[in-house]
DNA sequence: GAAACGTGGGC
DNA sequence: TGCCCAAGTTT
């Protein structure tokens, strides 16, 4: 496909406006005080499909505790999941540690500087690849993420803009010199003025070269994409508490959803189920073991990205058989130290929170009663 | 190309 | 309340 000639006989005023403003309203982020490779890098995993807002309660936090790629190389995949927790896709908390893995061994510690490298690196696509070449290094590559996509479809009026017909347009007017900051500045224009809702076209330095405000209605730009309805299944987890005062614990698969997080073990239940004939089920299918299940200890919504559940947490006491894992890669008797160490979604938090003052005692499932310290 | 992949804020 | 969707990547 052809660009628009207007985009190229305005590309000057477009590239000096938008920079100009961006002079003037950029925020103050964390990641863009020291702009090391490495920092950017992290930042632009971090902001993948994540808001400013949550991202900037993680950022500083992660780099105390893993200041170099080096030092997260190094580290084991644990602690970096635990970095992570509450942050959501882990996926990528495991491609940035395993990236830092290549990064150390191949390329002496260093970022590579070039899109074509980058991009080979587990976590890094089309977007954090054009991010860090040009921000970190200054190379003329196009970054389009969702911000730079819904500006450009209002700038032409096109309700959904392959990313090539994107990315060619961003290249067009992408200033050699500047690229990186051209780049953050596009991306702010989404962010902060041309948003999905109620855009801010009296404050948008590229109003002028806008078609859909010409057309007068912005909002329209990009037209929304229809959405399944998301299932709903019951989910079942179970807290079973040892004679030791320990908390049954498994590890989900690194494969799976929620990879290498810490849960209380459970499953979803079956259409012809009761939730305590699931959770026995469960129980028998992921850890080999019988259990009785007790009283519920706390019901909650959820929802992901492509289903919804309502998780109920059963005490539970184990009756007869020895753990191992059959579906899952690893279980652990936990203490309250434990608990608090380990990496866990946010529904598993939220009972790790409410466990954790019933243990270290000898309590008996259902009983509530503490026996004797030994 | 479509589906999978987390979480929480905003309306 | 329920739905939208956010600095995307992988399979």
């Amino acid at each position: 496909m052809s660009t628009p000639s207007p985009l190229r006989e305005q590309r000057e005023a477009m590239v000096d406006a938008l920079l100009r403003w961006f002079a003037e309203a950029a925020r103050p982020l964390p990641w863009r005080e020291e702009r090391t490779p490495y920092r950017v890098w992290v930042a632009e995993v971090m902001l993948q499909q994540t808001q400013v807002e949550k991202v900037k309660r993680y950022y500083a936090a992660f780099l105390r505790r893993f200041p170099t790629v080096e030092a997260l190389a190094a580290a084991p995949l644990e602690a970096v999941l635990k970095a992570w927790e509450g942050l959501g896709y882990y996926r990528r908390a495991r491609a940035l540690h395993r990236a830092a893995q290549t990064i150390v061994a191949e390329y002496g510690g260093r970022l590579p500087d070039e899109v074509s490298a980058l991009r080979r690196l587990p976590g890094v696509g089309a977007y954090t690849a054009g991010a860090v070449a040009s921000i970190a290094f200054g190379q003329a590559a196009p970054a389009v993420d969702g911000n730079v996509r819904r500006v450009m479809a209002r700038v032409l009026a096109h309700p959904a803009p392959p990313r090539a017909e994107i990315e060619e347009a961003v290249s067009l007017l992408l200033p050699a010199d500047e690229a990186g900051t051209f780049n953050e500045a596009l991306m702010e224009l989404g962010a902060t003025v041309c948003r999905p809702r109620h855009p801010q076209c009296r404050r948008c330095p590229w109003r002028p070269f806008c078609r859909a405000h010409r057309e007068g209605a912005p909002e329209q730009y990009p037209a929304p994409k229809g959405r399944p309805a998301l299932p709903h299944y019951d989910v079942v987890a179970a807290v079973i508490i040892g004679e030791e005062g320990r908390v049954l614990l498994a590890q989900r698969r690194a494969e799976d959803m929620l990879g290498g997080l810490w849960e209380f073990p459970g499953g979803k239940r079956e259409a012809d189920e009761t939730r305590e004939a699931a959770l026995r089920r469960e129980l028998l299918e992921e850890m080999a073991i019988h259990i009785e299940v007790g009283e519920p200890l706390i019901e909650m919504e959820h929802a992901y990205t492509h289903f919804r559940i309502t998780l109920t947490a059963f005490r539970a006491r184990l009756v007869a058989g020895e753990v191992r894992c059959l579906e899952c890669d690893a279980f652990l008797w936990a203490d309250e130290a434990d608990l608090e160490r380990l990496p866990m979604s946010v529904t598993d938090r939220r009972i790790a929170t409410l466990v954790a003052p019933l243990l270290g005692t000898r309590l008996t499932a259902g009983e509530g009663r503490a026996t004797s310290p030994t």
